[in-house]
DNA sequence: GATGTAAGTTTATTTTCTGAACTTACCCTC
DNA sequence: GAGGGTAAGTTCAGAAAATAAACTTACATC
């Protein structure tokens, strides 16, 4: 299976990868979450190439992450924002950059994060919707496992 | 810059990125946290490539995410399993697959997943370690915004 | 003896990425 | 008014990576 067709398998975590999986994507969406709206922004930023940026951002605007918009006429100049759906990726980047600064020892330091409801320092914590607990990999259970789908052949009937 | 390199940028995000941002790796960690171990399980689970399974097990075993161990010795046969850098994965896994079920309409149904400690639905809230109170986005901000690190010539003092 | 399982490796072909240059269009400075 | 800078891309040839399929080793089962 190509990867350009990860879009095709009926999971959550696959359809997501097929919108904001290829490689520098990621990268791009830290960027625009920290404020960068300009091509120029994500291209040096990244370090990607110009090629590169150009396809991840026309993918990320074709499935509504982002927006492109013409903040210039002569000449054309181009900004791209998140969207509400792009916006909700947040939680997803804070969660992998809390994972990447507690469990790989790298030369980067924490990066203090300030709660302006308490206004404190903290690092996120994920709970339950329903009780507020905290909820650990090892304290959560499915309900319906995943069925794996798998054809087998009917038995001929004629 | 290639994507082989992104290891050298000194930034949280991309760190976690050069481990586990490869194509394919996400879903392998996927199918890891529900429990495969075997190569063959990987294989036909991600539908990935041999050549690419093994590639990105190796890469992950070499990142300490997950470990290699012989189970049988004739014939050889191994087991990847998770290590605890490798669980501590799960909340990035499961609030990825939160903003895909919330984010985008796919033919996929939410999973149900159940909190053991209070026994009940939940969907994941992302908290402040500090106060314990909801952390969405726009209630987060960085004491000490990121430095872009220039080199600049020191003037020459002979 | 044939088939199946497991864990890979090898290979030829196809696809994608990279770096660099090029394009369009305007503005600013000397 | 020539040259340089900025912005947003596109184009292209060469390099790197991914793909499907076959092959390998080693045993177990039919």
């Amino acid at each position: 299976m190509r990867w350009s067709e990860i879009d095709t398998i009926p999971c959550p975590v696959a359809q997501a990868m097929a919108v904001i999986g290829d490689s520098w994507t990621i990268l791009i969406l830290r960027d625009a979450l920290r404020g960068a709206t300009k091509f120029e922004e994500f291209q040096r930023a990244t370090g990607a190439s110009r090629a590169i940026i150009a396809d991840r951002l026309a993918h990320l605007v074709a499935h509504k992450v982002m927006e492109r918009v013409k903040y210039e006429d002569h000449p054309p100049r181009f900004a791209y924002r998140l969207t509400p759906r792009g916006r909700a990726l947040q939680p997803l980047l804070m969660t992998m950059a809390h994972w990447s600064e507690t469990q790989l020892r790298g030369a980067t330091r924490p990066a203090r994060r300030r709660h302006t409801v308490c206004d404190h320092a903290f690092t996120p914590v994920i709970t339950c919707s329903h009780c507020g607990e905290p909820a650990p990999p090892d304290t959560i259970t499915y309900d319906a496992p995943r069925i794996e789908v798998t054809k087998r052949p009917r038995p001929a009937t004629s």
